[in-house]
DNA sequence: TCCCCTCTGTACGCTAACACACGGACGGCG
DNA sequence: CGCCGTCCGTGTGTTAGCGTACAGAGGGGA
């Protein structure tokens, strides 16, 4: 029990969450996975443990942009709480780790009895649509660097680490740019001293330094987390 | 009972769609009035008969842009579903027209008793989830001229009429565009004689004029909502 | 050790959209 | 009828980011 490490699960009174696990399996994801497209029916649910999966969606069947970014704070697979058996969105596995997992069906037959686990999954909801669409506002206004280094914090959040591996062409795709622009926007975040690359790998050397390089959104979308599930 | 008129609430079983509009009344909406707003708390939910409501994001407190358009295929107020009792975003009466109206507790309260609602609702939750993913994606990858059919198609549906009272300036405000942007993209449809406007009251000519230089995302959200709420 | 593949840096021309500014046109109101 | 506020058209210069292309630098596998 102690080493559950998913907020959702963790939130839940002793009870519930006993029940909710005894349900789940633990399972490692690995990089690339991906756990769900649009369209296919979902056939389970995840909670992240150390794992980080991204959300992105599509135009045209083919994915173009990350909508949403799941870790231990959140879960994959809403779409079930809200009765709807396929995903809107791909969920790729981003950073590679531990997470629990739940069939479907099981899913959704604990969600009708388990009233606690409905309501905090009903405020993780509103959390994600909020940032849904403080995500457009800044997607449209917010230029390349800020939006880089608020990717980079919420990365750095979920990953409980300060390296990980992406490559600029993977960071392009995520934020809907070309990879030069990332080269760009990394270069000066490199020259500046709060961040250090080399071939796929990412150091965070100053947190404090991207937080003031980042958009107001990083800050607004903690406090909104933490205002519903804090 | 006949005149009814949002589609939410017609999807209810007989006895469920009685009890609810026991509890709402009917209102007038008038033009540019602010239903709600970011941190405010909500204190009412809506349901369109043949108003129009636009859900703007902000920054920095800001409104900015719009995420969403409410009209009789939805609702204002989905946070309540969600048990949370501030919006996200900003309510502004976008087309003047009639509403029902019903008080948060009422709602929240009549949500627990009436199930088939809470089925209803949550499925329109989701539709609106994947408008917004989908609709990040329009907003970064396409241009303002299908950007604007597209828009001026959505108005329509839920106008019910094809003439509206829009200037280019809101326009722009609505797309996230300068005005100009509207003025050149807009001068294109009428010069192909899709629509037609002077001094701020636009008419749509051809409707599958407009389809045809919208971007695919009208169809996709049109078909999203058929799918789940159809 | 050498090769090849991946990743990063840089360069060039292009364009959608930006900021700002101004003039003209319509229409309500006094 | 004339005034003035609102709305639309246009023009000029600027910029962030795009598409494309190529070269060098690591690093792993044969």
């Amino acid at each position: 029990m102690a080493g559950v490490q998913n907020h959702l699960i963790e939130l839940l009174p002793r009870a519930g969450r006993r029940t909710l696990l005894a349900l789940c399996e633990p399972v490692d994801l690995v990089l690339s996975e991906r756990l769900c497209a649009p369209g296919d029916a979902t056939r389970y649910a995840y909670f992240p443990v150390n794992s980080i999966i991204s959300l992105v969606t599509a135009i045209d069947g083919k994915p173009v942009l990350e909508v949403g970014m799941v870790g231990r704070e959140g879960m994959v697979g809403v779409e079930l709480v809200l009765g709807v058996l396929t995903a809107p969105w791909h969920a790729v596995v981003q950073g590679a780790g531990a997470a629990w997992r739940i069939p479907s069906r099981t899913f959704r037959r604990e969600l009708r009895a388990n009233q606690a686990l409905r309501l905090g999954l009903d405020r993780y909801l509103y959390v994600l649509m909020a940032q849904f669409g403080a995500g457009a506002a800044c997607l449209r206004f917010h230029l390349i660097g800020p939006r880089l280094a608020r990717w980079l914090l919420m990365m750095q959040d979920r990953a409980h680490c300060d390296h990980f591996h992406v490559t600029h062409e993977f960071l392009a795709y995520m934020l809907g740019v070309r990879r030069v622009g990332i080269t760009a926007a990394a270069g000066t975040l490199q020259r500046a001293g709060l961040i250090e690359y080399r071939r796929g790998e990412l150091i965070v050397l100053s947190r404090s330094g991207l937080e003031g390089a980042a958009c107001g959104c990083y800050a607004a979308d903690r406090r909104s987390y933490e205002a519903l599930l804090g």
